[in-house]
DNA sequence: CATCTGCTGGTTTTT
DNA sequence: CCAGCAGATG
């Protein structure tokens, strides 16, 4: 069978058969770059006989990269294909079980998570003696991560010491340090070491980075306008032989700047590789072609961007729908009819839609709804399974077990199912271990030379440490899923499960905990046929590294609701987007920054995009904060797109009591046409749109060309005709008028 | 050492 | 509005 060509169009194939050098993908949304990625893998394998061991590809999400996996195995009609493929942090991951060793770390190592972190620098701000008011341990943890992802060590922000402002500042250096340390002497690396320690070695060792350049012949790396510092160094090295390196990603959907992905490494490909080649993938297969026009006239008021023409040869399709809601209950009572009317009229199921919001916060209310409506729905995100406290419970057991050095997990579960070993004792342990230069575990193992310890106490530690101990060496004997059952029983959770909670409850978190019985033994079948070790140890990473929409299951027919980050490659023919008001998309504090307000609007631009054909936007003009309620202003975002390809609904009137009190206002502006209805406050606000020719006294004729806030501080940017003069100016001065077109 | 209560303050987005 | 936490009491 020839290779399948036809599957891809022109400039597809051309960017699937150019294999050697530095190749940039440029796809916009819906352009088939997954596709063009897997055809490109499995051409590198069929046709160019490239041994499936010297390509890595880098997906954003571990489900991307099974997806992929699994449709080149199709395409090659093979079972397994041994090539690396997986998330930034997962290729890592499995670099440093390989070369722990030369870190100073043993292949057992732990993953911490946000959580842990937090708890790893409570403890080192509290032996620097430093108080967590002043150092609010989740601003610190923000703070060193944003620092590691650009791959700066302690060192080289000794020198920043002299220019510090604040006195976090001036700590960071030794909090860094200290950090570091005692992650070490956990032997756990959090998520930032996973990216940063592999550069570090390579940097060290020569030998090991020629180990994976050479390995590597070919790398591929998805969604690369999402890749942060160490990211693109990462790629950097591991291909600086022989170049072999196609990234593949849309300026357009650059939306993770606040975790230090750099738009630059995209926008700048060429700089770091004049002699790139470049295809840029322009007709979009997903979206009617009413969503994507809105979408494109929303996205090209950004101003940072390289630009391209993305098109559909699809129907124009139903118009988008508009909806105005008062409140956040009549905003949702919206999404349930129209869900009633896509099921009823259209015949779609439940699965064919989704939900986005900014904030996961927002689900609740429309969770509500939902559920009253008695329509199934999943959260991809919030809660999470592994999240839930039974199952981080067991988790830090096995960590534990897996590794007996890891302080966090130990001092989770030292006294919990409690066994009347208090803060006190810890404690003291802890002391001795830091006195020992030990691990606690081991502080624990000896602690009969701990004076200040009751006898009776310490044999209650001994217990705990036989305890363990017996499930160290049962390592051996016991298969991954009987030691965590018997681990859940011995232990005493499943007894404090049992007795502690009331009868439903009980039984949901032990239903959970059976679960992660299951999810063990599932891992262990799945990869025991691969090139993957399948132990206690991956298991626990594979965990560590999930993703919010590596669990979800998109075949369940139920409405999907999640984050329009979290949306970021999926689709879906039909998609709601609610709470588009200045201060959520965009959120508040973005309003005043530039660079972080086009960030947001390419939000909105991804969130249109995953719909194929039907999308409907939604607000309430009041919000509920804190419990109380505020007014709020539709999305200055709103006035990006061209009135004729919405439909605009308004509910104030069905909103009920909550608008009563504007009375007249209230009914007149429901009856007012979409433009003045846009504004809450009653303004002209409407006819500031980009594109707009104006007037004014001193310049004359000129045209609109970007908006910036809102209400009488805005800031509108206007080019004027006569002297080609752009000039900036606020809204309540300004002083302009409109004219027609 | 365990548990209860009253207070504060926090909302992005995630590997 | 509520979760998480410090501080008092059993």
């Amino acid at each position: 069978m020839s290779f399948p060509f036809n599957d891809l169009n022109e400039i597809q194939q051309q960017a699937v058969k150019a294999v050697n050098g530095p190749i940039l993908i440029l796809a916009g949304a819906g352009s088939g770059k997954t596709r063009t990625l897997t055809y490109r893998i499995a051409y590198l394998i069929k046709e160019k006989k490239v041994l499936p061991s010297q390509i890595l590809a880098v997906t954003f999400t571990n489900k991307a990269a099974n997806e992929m996996k699994s449709r080149i195995a199709q395409l090659l009609n093979s079972a397994v294909v041994p090539l690396w493929i997986g998330t930034f942090h997962s290729v890592c991951a499995r670099i440093l079980r390989i070369e722990a060793e030369h870190a100073g770390y043993t292949r057992n190592f732990t993953i911490y998570d946000v959580d842990d972190q937090v708890r790893a620098l409570k403890k080192v701000l509290s032996s620097l003696g430093m108080s967590q008011q002043q150092f609010p341990p989740r601003l610190v943890q923000s703070r060193l991560s944003r620092i590691k992802n650009q791959f700066i060590y302690p060192e080289d922000l000794d020198q920043t010491i002299d220019e510090a402002v604040t006195d976090l500042e001036r700590m960071m250096p030794n909090i860094y340090r200290a950090y570091q340390k005692y992650l070490k002497e956990s032997n756990a690396f959090d998520f930032d070491d996973l990216l940063m320690k592999p550069l570090e070695l390579f940097d060290q060792f020569p030998d090991i980075k020629q180990k994976y350049a050479d390995k590597f012949k070919y790398v591929m790396i998805d969604e690369y306008q999402d890749t942060n510092r160490v990211q693109y160094l990462f790629a950097q090295k591991i291909t600086n032989g022989h170049k072999n390196i196609c990234v593949v990603g849309d300026e357009d959907q650059s939306i993770y700047g606040w975790r230090g992905a750099d738009i630059n490494n995209i926008l700048n490909f060429h700089k770091d590789y004049p002699e790139a080649q470049t295809f840029k993938l322009e007709e979009n297969y997903r979206s009617d072609r009413n969503i994507l026009d809105a979408a494109n006239s929303v996205v090209k008021n950004n101003l940072f961007r390289i630009g391209k023409n993305l098109w559909t040869a699809k129907e124009t399709g139903d118009k988008i729908i508009l909806y105005s809601a008062g409140d956040e209950v009549g905003e949702a009572k919206f999404i349930v009819e129209q869900i009633h009317e896509e099921m009823y009229n259209k015949k779609r199921s439940f699965n064919e839609m989704a939900i986005l919001y900014r904030t996961n916060a927002q689900s609740r209310i429309i969770e509500d709804a939902l559920r009253r409506n008695a329509i199934s729905y999943t959260v991809v995100g919030g809660t999470k399974f592994y999240d839930r406290k039974e199952i981080k419970d067991l988790l830090a057991y096995l960590k534990l077990i897996v590794n007996p050095a890891d302080n966090i997990s130990l001092k989770r579960i030292i006294n919990f199912p409690l066994r009347g070993i208090g803060e006190t004792t810890v404690g003291k342990i802890e002391k001795f271990s830091e006195i020992e230069n030990i691990t606690l575990f081991a502080a624990m193992q000896r602690i009969e030379e701990i004076a200040s310890i009751s006898p009776a106490m310490k044999s209650r530690v001994v217990e705990f440490v036989q305890l363990i101990q017996k499930f160290i060496e049962l390592r051996g004997e016991l298969s991954a899923e009987e030691l965590a059952s018997t681990l859940a029983s011995e232990s005493g959770l499943i007894h404090h499960y049992k007795s502690e909670y009331d009868h439903y409850e009980s039984e949901t978190r032990i239903g959970n905990i059976k679960e992660l019985f299951n999810s063990i033994k599932q891992f262990m079948d799945e990869h025991s046929k691969d090139e993957v070790d399948a132990n206690l140890a991956t298991y626990l990473e594979e965990v560590s590294l999930l993703t919010d929409v590596d669990t979800w299951n998109s075949d369940t027919n139920s409405v999907t609701l999640m984050t329009l980050h979290a949306a970021k490659g999926l689709e879906f023919p039909v998609v709601f987007i609610a709470g588009m008001v200045n201060g959520l998309i965009p959120l508040e504090r973005t309003m005043e920054n530039v660079d972080e307000l086009e960030e947001e609007r390419r939000l909105l631009y991804v969130g249109m995009t995953r719909a194929q054909k039907n999308l409907y936007l939604s607000y309430a003009n009041r919000l509920r904060r804190y419990g109380n309620p505020m007014e709020v202003s539709p999305s200055l975002f709103l006035r990006e797109i061209p009135n004729e390809l919405m439909i605009y609904k308004n509910g104030l009137q069905a909103a009920g009591k909550g608008r009563k009190k504007r009375g007249k206002n209230a009914r007149r502006s429901a009856v007012k046409s979409y433009f003045s209805s846009l504004e809450s406050q009653d303004t002209d606000d409407v006819f500031y749109k980009v594109g707009q020719p104006v007037y004014h006294a001193t310049f004359g004729k000129g045209k609109i060309v970007r908006l910036e806030g809102s209400g009488d501080s805005m800031k509108i940017t206007v080019q004027f005709q006569e002297n080609k003069l752009i000039k900036k100016l606020v809204k309540q001065y300004a002083n302009l008028s409109a004219l027609e077109e």
